[in-house]
DNA sequence: TGCCAGGCCGGGT
DNA sequence: ACCCGGCATGGC
């Protein structure tokens, strides 16, 4: 079976499986990017309440925010985790908007994909990840996101190997599949989706997995 | 009660 | 070019 042909098997099981994702889980543009930073190795749930907090607080907007006092914003980060490092970073992200986009996020997005992650990668504390977060699901251009679960994944069908670093992984999926947004969006969703349900329980449901093994064994 | 979550940076080899 | 410590909360 080619890489490609293996690659969508995986999707469809996924798809069929879990059902359409619709990702990202986020109102606005803005919000994915805001989200794109705050879940940097921190489980979701955390990242929603410090949303809410923005929210709560109606400062859920890059001028707003980037007008709060840094003591300030650093408390409605707090449950995200790491709230003294991410109130740096996402003051960073809103520094670029503001200062070479004119406070608009739609300005930043709406510029051609390849520039636009080469500006968001310019930014401390934006990696690989986060830049292609913010690309795919916050620009919609067609940049395969890679994670942690999306390496497991690979590593244990054997189209990866461990030592693979992210541009590699990438370009697995980019090289295989068709350069397709709405496809990159939903598979990393369902890798995402299969990851939070199977990965994490030290008892994983393996009768109950779409796909015939566990991403979590013995791959890190 | 530890271990972990949708990383990234900076410093040391 | 890797490897490592640091960053921090809340759920299981």
């Amino acid at each position: 079976m080619s890489r490609r042909a293996e690659l969508l098997a995986i999707y469809r099981s996924l798809l069929a499986a879990f059902g359409p994702q619709r990702w990202w889980p986020a109102r606005t543009p803005f919000e994915v990017c805001v989200g794109a930073i705050l879940t940097q190795n921190t489980a979701w749930t955390h990242v929603e309440r410090a949303i809410a907090n923005l929210r709560r607080e109606r400062v859920l907007g890059p001028r707003k925010l980037r007008r709060l006092a840094p003591r300030r914003l650093a408390g409605l980060l707090r449950p995200a985790g790491y709230f003294n490092v991410k109130e740096r970073r996402l003051r960073a992200f809103l520094d670029l908007i503001h200062e070479r986009h004119g406070g608009s996020i739609r300005r930043l997005l709406r510029q051609e994909p390849v520039r636009l992650r080469e500006e968001l990668l310019g930014v401390k504390g934006i990696g690989k990840e986060t830049a292609d977060s913010m690309v795919l699901y916050a620009a919609g251009a067609p940049r395969f996101v890679v994670d942690a679960y999306t390496h497991r994944v690979l590593c244990r069908h054997g189209l990866a190997a461990p030592g693979d670093g992210y541009d590699a992984v990438q370009a697995l999926f980019e090289d295989a599949l068709p350069r397709e947004a709405r496809l990159y969006n939903e598979y990393h969703a369902l890798l995402v989706h299969l990851g939070k349900d199977y990965c994490r329980s030290r008892r994983p449901r393996c009768e109950s997995c779409p796909l015939a093994w566990h991403p979590h064994e013995g791959t890190t």
